[in-house]
DNA sequence: ATAAATTTTTAGGCAAGACTAAAAATTTAT
DNA sequence: ATAAATTTTTAGTCTTGCCTAAAAATTTAT
């Protein structure tokens, strides 16, 4: 059983080493986590003890096996509450995250196999990601950033990449949200702007914005 | 805000306090929270400087407004979680408790509010013990532990005693639960066990049992 | 009323998890 | 290749919440 502290670590751990191959820094760690390098290696140490992490002095840490299954199994919950919180409980998107963060420290097996069912076991979170299963693994659909889309394709909105609240209130404020279909009517290469057609209204969107919205071509 | 150990300790401090004018002794929320009396009293220091006790040495402690207001809160949490746990996700009320133990500590007033109006406002937990309502008030019912019914004598059972997984299940056993019609046939005089009808059947149960079991008369 | 038993508090320590400051190792720049 | 900059680790400290052992206060018994 692992502390909620130490959870937090697996878990930051696990997501700045998606699609990474080299170990993670020490640096990185506290950046993500907002504490001090100091603090990470002394967390380190612990983890690489009870074998969730392989470490060796200044050369970064990778999961292990049994750590990458832990951390799928926290990102699942906290992933499983962020529909309960939308779905039932009239929370935004953008309101989930901080009580998602407490709620995916609960320890009770069938509390998280009763709340998958209550939901219809859901594929995807609200913001698109997707919610691994018991055993760990996860459901991948291929997608692709808004930006790289070219003059007059179609696609609809699977996701998005920044989960900030200010981001997620611009998008519902331009009405973009998960299953939104988006087509590209033209960009700008000025800017790298794009001007899209949304619900029948054409509007421009920066190139910030689009590097934040997931789209599955169609 | 107050951490999940504060908590504790305040929740236990209220249910010691429940009918009772004196000050809640060290030992007595030692024995509750199967900790020692020396970290009873340190916790005690700090939960009088914050206002939540009021403390003088050696002479026991009693709960603010505000320490009364603080403990009505968690305890709406935990029922609150309970509620939806038994209604909503299967579990049986024995099964209740430990989670929500843990849920109780969750930070979030939206939540809360979210979670009791989808759960339809209801005033009692599954062990029919009452939720506290937003400003930490109590709907208070008479009701009367089976033990004290006359022969002949009716009424329906609103609430238990004991919480305990073994009691909770001896109830299901015998088909005993919330809402349930119970009428007193007849008492034993040699060992004070009652001859009761239920569901249209007799059975015997034991004073310790009756003893444990709330009723509401009719 | 005093002794014995019990309760409560104090004093000192320990583990987890964080921090600061300084040392050590590594990487980058010249 | 060496100096400078950066990253990482070590060493020592702090807070929270717990512990044991001993001292102090209170209660109970004789």
């Amino acid at each position: 059983m692992f502390s909620q502290s130490e959870e937090n670590y697996i878990k930051a751990i696990y997501h700045l080493g998606v699609e990474v191959t080299k170990g993670i820094s020490t640096n990185a760690i506290a950046k993500r986590l907002e504490t001090k390098a100091s603090s990470v290696t002394d967390m380190i140490k612990k983890l690489s003890e009870k074998e969730v992490v392989v470490y060796k002095k200044y050369q970064g840490v990778t999961l292990t096996d049994f750590g990458k299954k832990t951390a799928a199994n926290i990102i699942r919950k906290h992933r499983l509450w962020e529909v309960f919180l939308v779905e039932e409980l009239n929370f935004s998107w953008d309101e989930v995250h901080e009580v998602a963060e407490q709620l995916e420290h609960i320890k009770s097996p069938k509390l998280i196999d009763e709340l998958d069912a209550f939901l219809g076991y859901p594929k995807r979170d609200p913001h698109g990601d997707p919610i691994p299963d018991k055993d760990g693994n996860l459901p991948q659909i291929q997608k692709s950033l808004l930006a790289t889309l070219q003059k007059n394709e179609k696609g609809v909105c699977v996701g998005v990449n920044d989960t900030s609240s200010e981001f997620l209130r611009f998008l519902d404020k331009q009405e973009i949200g998960l299953g939104q279909d988006i087509e590209v009517l033209d960009k700008e290469p000025f800017d790298d702007s794009f001007l899209v057609k949304i619900n029948g209204k054409e509007i421009t969107i920066s190139n910030k914005v689009a590097n934040n919205i997931y789209i599955q071509k169609k």
